[in-house]
This record gives structure tokens, sequence and C-alpha cells, in this order.
DNA sequence: GTCTATATTGAGATAGAC
DNA sequence: GTCTATCTCAATATAGAC
């Protein structure tokens, strides 16, 4: 046990008592996992993570994969919380979609790390497996949502909706990689942000366009034919 | 070694030479890796998928690390190349980007067991750490050009540049999570696809919708309102 | 709720023969 | 280029005291 002082459970404890209980001890080991990978985290780096030694980690959880599976079923009640919202039923297709993916936003900021946990899962365990399909659920009523507003004009259908939605979920799905909640940018922002980068587009219409003085020669290479 | 029949070096055999050259052990050790992710994958589990022996792995390389680390630099080789191009630095900077874009789609999907593997990394070794801080600095030159665009005129400038420069490479970076080549659709769609939505959007503007019949009451639910 | 000590398994890697 | 046998260490998990 070389790493940090063995004394001080870091952070997160519950106020006022002493020692860990299951909730904080999943917390910190959340993060951790996410630091380091699940598999590459060990029992023993967890517990210096902790301050505590790996035995009394078992007094909390049964096993590593147990702390996982609390971790990832957080993860899903979320996200499957986005779709049982009115917002999510009501109204065309493309304003359930709009919400749906909010609403995402916002419950993947909220619950960053257990998202994040969830997202790089490889499927090696029954637990992982599980939580696997639960997401595929999630992810397969969310393309239905893009299919029903192509189906009714709103939004654009040459895109197959398969490829759209996927599409949309990498988008939506790398703010675990870099946005960190207290930063620069807010969650609404970040919503405002993807949606109208998915929705209306980066590039401005050339009318919008400001002038400007060329400083390298126009259209010389080619940006489109390869 | 329960895993599977021990005979035979299932594909990507150097023709016509008996046993693997460093070239095929590597490629179906990243497939390996990419399956049950790095970490998790022994090299026992990789003997059995190899079909040989775990000590066989050794006259190829040195050590796991060494598998990784040239998995990585051909897929950072590859992506580097995308800026060495002469369409990335010729031209408005809304087209040189548009190339860059294009180009690396056309890498990943090219390169696309490599560059996976990249993209799933958490800096746990010096080799990790190597590659991250390559890729990084790849990432850096195309916000750049992010925020040329925006300063030229030809692209929206109320989403930060970091920002869009994220959720850009959030939308292609997922497409080693789900593209397999020799699907539905070709590269070069692909492409066109996740050009068009980042640059164009996917709603329809009102005046091209197609008419229809409501099927739920118009906007009874509001899509932003929360 | 936490500890020390330990059982047990599996990991990465090497030796040396064929 | 591959094998069997083995070294060494670190992993998950348990036993039982405080």
């Amino acid at each position: 046990m070389p790493q940090q002082s063995p004394a001080r459970p870091a952070a997160a404890k519950r106020r006022g008592r002493p020692g860990y209980d299951q909730q904080s001890v999943l917390e910190i080991a959340v993060e951790v996992f996410n630091e380091r990978g699940f598999e590459a985290t060990s029992m023993g780096a967890l517990a210096d993570s902790l301050g505590i030694s790996k035995s009394a980690i078992y007094h909390h959880v049964a096993s590593k994969g147990d702390l996982l599976r609390l971790a990832l079923d957080r993860a899903l009640d979320g996200l499957e919380g986005v779709l049982a919202d009115p917002g999510a039923s009501e109204g065309p297709a493309v304003d359930r979609l709009e919400h749906v993916l909010r609403r995402t936003v916002e419950v993947m900021v909220q619950e960053l790390p257990y998202v994040t946990l969830l997202l790089r899962l490889r499927g090696n365990t029954e637990v992982e497996r599980d939580a696997m399909t639960r997401r595929r659920t999630f992810t397969a009523r969310v393309t239905k949502l893009v299919r029903m507003a192509g189906a009714e004009g709103s939004m654009r259908s040459d895109i197959d909706p398969g490829t759209t939605s996927r599409l949309l979920f990498g988008t939506i799905n790398s703010i675990v990689d870099w946005y960190r909640p207290g930063g620069a940018i807010t969650a609404q922002k970040l919503a405002d942000d993807l949606i109208s980068m998915s929705f209306d587009g980066l590039r401005l219409p050339a009318a919008a366009r400001v002038p400007r003085i060329p400083r390298v020669p126009e259209r010389v290479g080619t940006s489109s034919g390869h």
C-alpha cells in the first residue's frame, strides 16, 4: 500500500458519521474507475483512494462487480426517466426528440460519473451485458423518434434515421469525455449548443457572412474532391 | 485454456507462410483488445484467439504494452497524415475544416481497429500518455481551424470554438462505436452525412416541410421549457 | 466500520527444447 | 516460430480480531 496518506477518507464522507457507508464508497469508487478504467482499477488501488484497507471495502459491497452494478443502475435509472417524462410523448416528434435530447444532456451532466462508466462498458460480465441491453433499449426508443420526425416531414430524411441517431448519440455521449460541471459553460448552454449545432448546423448562410479580405487565394485546394 | 480450438490461427495469416509475423499478430491482438478492452485482455486470452501459446507471442513483441504502442503509432500516423495534406492548409478555413473532417473520417474507417484502441485510452502507462499527447496535438490543430472559420465569418461564432470542436470530435469519434466497413453505408456517404448534419443541420426549414395531418395535438407539450 | 493476515487464482513474462 | 514448464507478483476475496 504505497499510494497515499492511509488515514483520511479524502472527501464525500457522510457528514458527521465516522467511516464510509455504501453510497460514499460508491461515489469515490466510480471516480477512480473513470480515471483509470474499471478493469485497470484494483481493489487495492481503490482502497488507497478511499484511505481504508481492501477488506474494509467488502463490508460495504460483496464484490467489485457489485460496485459496478450499483453505479450502472443509477445511470440507467436516470436515462430511462427521460423517456417517462410527459414531454417525451406529447407533440410533434421533432419536438419530442428535441426534448428527449435536452433532458438526456441534463441527466448526463447530473449523473456524469455514473453515465461515464456506463458508456465505457465492453460487456465482459453479466452485469455489464445487462446494462448494455438496457442502454440499447433506450437508444432504440430515441431512434424511433428520429424516424417519426423524418416521416412527419419536420426533419431531413436523406440521412438514414439509424445513422442520424448514432451520430446524435455520438455527439451527446462525448460530453462525458470533456464536460465538467462548474466550468465555463452550464448544462443548459451545453444542451442549447448541442441542439443548435445538430438541428440548425454550424455553417452560416452566405448571405449572413461578414465580408472579409481573403488572405489566401480563393479555392485553390478543393475541399471535397477525393 | 478453455476458449477455442487450439490449432488454427483463425485468419489474417501472412499468405502461404506458416505461423505469424508481427503484423499479423498485431492485427488479431487489436481486434481482441477492442472486443474485451485492453486491460481486460490477458495474454492467455490473446494466445487462445491467435491459436498459439502465450510464450509464442513474446517471439513477436517484447510485451503487452509493445503491442499497444505499435497499434497506437499506426492510428496516430494516419491521423497526423490528414494535417500534412495540402487541402488542410489551402483556402478558406471553413473549407479546410471540412476537408480535414472528411479525411479524418476516411482515416478512421481505414484504420478502424487502431483508431478505436486510441480513443479508449485512460492514460495508465507511459505508452498511453504519449499517444494521448499526440492525439491532443491533433485535435488542438483542428480546434484552431474552427476558430479561424468563425473569425472568417463563414461559421457561427455564438458557439465557443472549443465547444464546437469537442462536439464535432464527439460526433466523428463515435464512428468507431458502430460503423463497420462493408455494411450498408460507405465511408464516403458516412462523411457526407456527418458533414451535412454538422454544417447544415437536421431540421428542415418550415418552408420545405411536407404538409402533414397531425396525429397528435400541435404543441401540447413544450419542447424547451424546463 | 475497520484492521492484519492469508488463501487462492491468474496475470505478465522467461528459460530452454524442438 | 512455437512449445511446455515455471518464476514472480498482484489480483480478488475471506477469516477473524478490535
